[in-house]
Formats: structure tokens, sequence, C-alpha cells
DNA sequence: CTCTTCGTTGCACTCAGTGCAGTAAATGAC
DNA sequence: GTCATTTACTGCACTGAGTGCAACGAAGAG
């Protein structure tokens, strides 16, 4: 916790490059849109060169939405301490909510981004690592492989309805309610392991 | 049914084109995979000049994925034959199911084509075609907007994880066995309107 | 036959994303 | 301290997706 570590000097420039970037692309695109920011533009507001954006992020939604190194690392740690769940599906509920409470700041930002219909489309590929965490830890925790799928596909569906459900003009907690009445309101059942025992685990 | 209708000359002559430049794209994609394959050469495969490709498909991707125009229209008609269901989330579940026995054919290259793992990141994008279509009436079915939004994300992540879970090497038939069993597995309550009276329609 | 419509085409352009070579500074070994 | 190595950053050239525009020619309407 409280991950200072103390960088070096070289950690310390990527990591003050990749939030500059970060930064400008959210502020850049939030004002003209995705379509009207080029990838030049956000380099230039961020100071830094266009290849050196594309040393930091691998497409510009990237920029937008790509989780900061901590966070990611937050999320993992969070699905591990879920680990062997006696509700898997609803222990995934607590999860997110339980990640999405420190996001509060940046939440409303980026749920007015997605109010731009041609930035949908990037969400699925943005929230990529949420999925990928999602995708192990469900496979470890479901016997039942098509109920493992259905559990993180299903649960980026409620996230993803909550968060158009929202209105970034009420508070946050309004959207983790949502979130917590979309895991309710949607259920994933264990389903049954093709070969083994039934129930337990 | 049989919707023949006699086109004039000029209606068969981009229906045409656009069969052409769809069977190319799945053809040259399944062999050589999403990104070693052009639009030039898709267009040259057609027999079309590479700005015809874009005449027809906004992107690369869609060229794989964009649904016959007779197939939309059946997907409305299917989902219109469907208002009023007393429970929509099955109601949903019917309607893909009748709505995907029609595709048996298709079914197993596109899963093929999936499993390209560049490929997938396209999925989402690709069939934006069905989610528009329940978008609309799941807006309809669902007085509760969260519900709706919940109903029609769901069923997206449904389908994917059936289709993601099915070996195209198994016929057709057990993939609409995995879509029954998602729909039966997961479940979306209809939730309560929050203005109108709970339960009753 | 004449005028309009429209599918198609070529051309020029912007921009996303990649490969490669080079610079300069931070790091580590001695 | 010096020297070799690492590495963040940079510039340049290139491929390919997607768009705007003007034009050609055949189909359709009168």
């Amino acid at each position: 916790m409280r991950g200072v570590e103390r960088l070096s000097a070289r950690e310390a420039q990527r990591r003050d490059s990749w939030r500059a970037l970060q930064a400008a692309a959210v502020d850049l695109v939030g004002r003209r849109g995705f379509a009207a920011v080029t990838v030049d533009d956000i380099a230039a507001a961020a100071g830094v060169s266009r290849r050196t954006f594309f040393n930091h992020f691998p497409t510009k939604a990237a920029a937008l939405f790509d989780p900061d190194p901590d966070d990611a690392a937050r999320l993992s740690g969070l699905l591990a301490a879920a680990d062997g769940a006696t509700d898997p599906w609803m222990a995934l509920g607590a999860v997110c909510r339980e990640y999405l409470t420190t996001h509060t700041a940046t939440l409303a930002v980026r749920r007015r981004l997605t109010a731009d219909p041609e930035l949908a489309a990037y969400q699925q590929d943005a929230y990529r690592h949420i999925q990928t965490a999602l995708d192990g830890w469900v496979r470890r925790e479901y016997a039942d492989p098509l109920a493992a799928a259905l559990a993180a596909a299903t649960t980026g569906a409620v996230l993803g309805a909550a968060f158009r459900a929202w209105d970034p003009d009420d508070p946050p907690d309004r959207f983790l309610d949502l979130v917590t009445r979309g895991f309710t309101l949607v259920r994933v059942s264990p389903g049954r392991a093709p070969g083994r025992a039934p129930g337990r685990r």
C-alpha cells in the first residue's frame, strides 16, 4: 500500500509521460470529441512526441481508458481475495463495487465521454483489461465452463448497463447503487460441472 | 417470404456487389487472418474498386459481419412478434434461438473467424446491428430502464459466451443448445417500474 | 429522345499505427 | 572518477483504413 516505493529517475520519467498523455487525452477528447482529436494533438498537449504516445499506448482509445498500473494491480488483488467464494456471482458484484469506489473522481468524466456515440464503440476495447482479469478468476471459480464465460461476459454487461443508465450529473454513489441493483436484477447461477460433483467445489 | 420481389437492374447490381464483397471478405480472412487481408485485397477479389467497398461497408469488419438486409428485417419481425410477452427475458431467448436457426450455415465460418484473437476485438462492433434492434424492443418491454438496459446487454453477453464456448467442429445444434442453457443459467428479472404498477404491464 | 438518378470509379487527402535507426541521459560495473 | 549498458524519447518513412469530391456511364422516368 502507498506503493510509492521510491522510483528511479527513469521510472518517474516514464510515469510522468504516461500521466501527462492520459490527462491530455481525457481533457482534449472531453472538450472536442473523440474524432476531432488526433494523436498528434494529444502528444503535443502532453509535451512529448507523437512516437512517444505509441510507446505508452497501443491505440488512441487506450490513452483514455487504460488503467493506471496501480489500479490494475488492485483489481487483481481484490479478485484474488475473493477466491473460493461460496457465491461467486455475488462475490463478483462485491469486487466490482469495491474496485469502483476508488474511481469516483474519474467516473463522471468518463461517463460523459461515452455519451459521445462514436466513443461508445471504443468502450468495449477500452475496458478489455477488466475483462481479462475477470476471465482468469472466473475460470477458476466456476466449474462449468459455460457458466464461467457467462459470468465474465454478464459482469461486463451489468457494469456497462449501469454506466449508461447513470446520469453523470448525479453523484457517483448513484452509479454504485445501479451496479448493486444490476447484480441483483441479473443472476448467473453457477451451473453444473459436466464431469464433477454438482453443487460443491 | 421468398422475398424476391423482382428487383430492378440497379438493385440487383448493388446486391451482387454487396454479396461478392462479403463472400470475398469471409473467404480471404478465413484463410489468411484479419490483419493479413487489406480492403484492396477484398475489393480486388470481388471484382470491384476499393472505393466501392466503402460504398457498401463502413469498415473492414463490417464486411465480415454486417447482416444481409433480409436477415435484419427478419430479426425486426421476430422481435415485433414478441411484443407484449409475459416473460420478456425468455421471449428474448426464444427470438434469438429462432433467429439463429436460419444461420447455421455461416455459424461455423464466423466462429472460426473469432478464434483469431485479433478478430475477437471486432465482434462487439460487428454485431452492433443486433444490439440496436434489441435496444429498441427492450425499451418497450421493460418498464424499468435499468432492467431494459440490462436485458439488452445481457442478451449480448449470453450470445457471445455461448458462441465462444461452442466448438465449431460440433454441429450448429450444439450452439443452439448452449444458447438455450445460457438463457436459463442467466436470469434478468423485469425489475420494477419506478413510476408504474409493479408486476403487471 | 431527354433529363434525372445512382452505382461505380479514380484521385487526393487525413490520420492511426509500425519498424527502424539514432540521441541523450540514467544506471551499473570497475 | 571512467566506461559500457540500458532505456525513454525522438524523427523519419512506410502501410493501410477511411473520407470528400468530381466524374463517367448505364438504368429509369417523362
